[in-house]
DNA sequence: CCTCATTGTTGAACGCGTTCAGATTTCTCT
DNA sequence: AGAGAAATCTGAACGCGTTCAACAATGAGG
């Protein structure tokens, strides 16, 4: 019967001054966040992160999140609605660090299939690095109801930029022709091609993974020889059937909500 | 504090008499289950399809299945680990679903081609009937932790059974000519590809599903042109590839455990 | 008829994710 | 400064899947 009571020093004596400098309603009426909330907020996703790869996801229990981060449950989900949110953040991390380890094959690789498979190996070996706990959030990531599916809308930003590291294989690849209808959704047609791989990750149970490095050198050179054979005729009607498809099913995603599930509904409510 | 109490009626005056001449320990000492004790499994399985196709999974509780079933609780968790193996139940009524629609085809349909698409098109009928509740069964099914994986040791003779559905399709095909080499493993490269329609379905959130029936009136001629063009020697190269893969890569699971979860680990001592 | 091991059954209890009514802090405007 | 609104925060409580120690029914052997 003391709600609130003693709480712990935000901004220490020793804290960070930054633009602590008036009460900096600076632009127009700033609809983003404040910087107190904002805080709070990051304070909660680190310490969500590090018990995650301390203690695995399921073991990591919102009472501990909680604990750990001096904070009361309630106000973690007053940031997150629930526990898988907390894993979007590890995402975006998950998606910088396979954007910085593409980064050297993507400058210095000129030719398709070497830059393909740089990017694709630097997926795959970004992901190992904490396998047995990336696990379970890419399961998650399989899962259509989650919110953490890869065609969900809150994944958008995400998705865009993994779309775009083979935008930057397919621009960059010297000496590549393809058709022109190919062209433009090659890229997309790439990112799908890593999420099989991914796919095949989650199941791969093999030591070290050694399955999905298997996957990944023998269908390299599979794609590579797929795709160059589009210039030639035999394929072509093959290929224009596969492009129509994608054009026609466009997002799978979107359409129609089909039945809810109790979480969704009110998630829905924060849009 | 009166466990056992007043008991439910087991058999009841009116039971059907079948084999309950003697206590049946005829052939040697049957490991077998009891018949009593099956004919309780029995009632909580049927109790619980039944209220999941009412309300759903996730709003069916376990305590709602054990009261309708006039059971206790830990009785449902003395024949069933977890509500989970609950569904693989439902697992094989939709296999025998899918395998008694496809039949009417496999026995009229003489062309590859028509064979794969009555097939694959009853796998779909059979879902949709009951889309949004079944969806969440094929759900845990893209689970790789989830002992419902079509790859787990557990769904094994449900596999075996759907990839029989697709040796039918190849071997009862009129005029069909393929590889020696790739004779063998068609059948479950079109099982794969099943799956790859099923994991789309469960993704789709079109109305009636449209965009998947759309994928499989689009993509069963496309797969009957590349089959048809394995007979030349432009693809015969992509093709071994992709066999040599097949077979190198062998099961996805079972080789190395991995990180398990609190869950397997448990379920791990009931084999 | 009486053990007694096996099988079947019970319901309270545990820990979890999540919710909620209300308290407190911060911001805004006068 | 002060009042009111909005943002932030609290922890008890709820319902869930699951576990467990204990108890009852069963049936084989004496």
């Amino acid at each position: 019967m003391r709600p609130g009571g003693v709480r712990r020093l935000r901004t220490p004596a020793t804290a960070v001054p930054g633009p602590t400098v008036s009460t900096v309603t600076a632009s127009r009426r700033d609809p983003g966040p404040s910087p107190r909330g904002e805080q709070t907020r990051e304070l909660i996703v680190a310490t969500a992160l590090r018990l995650f790869r301390e203690r695995g996801y399921e073991a990591t229990t919102m009472r501990a999140i909680a604990a750990e981060a001096q904070v009361s449950v309630g106000n973690a989900y007053y940031y997150f609605p629930s526990k898988q949110h907390l894993v979007q953040a590890y995402y975006g991390q998950s998606q910088g660090a396979h954007a910085a380890a593409a980064r050297p094959c993507l400058e210095t690789e000129s030719a398709f299939q070497a830059r393909l498979h740089g990017v694709l190996l630097a997926r795959v070996d970004t992901m190992q690095d904490e396998k047995g706990f990336a696990v379970d959030f890419f399961r998650f990531a399989a899962d259509p109801q989650s919110p953490l599916s890869p065609f969900s809308k809150e994944s958008a930003t995400a998705r865009e930029m993994s779309i775009g590291l083979y935008e930057e294989v397919v621009h960059g690849a010297k000496g590549l022709k393809v058709p022109a209808e190919l062209q433009e959704s090659l890229p997309e047609l790439l990112w799908l091609y890593q999420m099989g791989v991914v796919l095949f990750w989650i199941h791969d149970t093999s030591p070290a993974s050694a399955k999905t490095y298997a996957l990944v050198e023998r269908t390299v050179p599979l794609v590579g020889k797929l795709v160059h054979l589009t210039r030639y005729r035999l394929l072509r009607g093959v290929l224009s059937d596969l492009l129509d498809l994608l054009r026609e099913l466009g997002p799978i995603q979107g359409s129609a909500p089909g039945r809810l599930t109790d979480r969704e509904r009110r998630s829905a409510r924060s849009e």
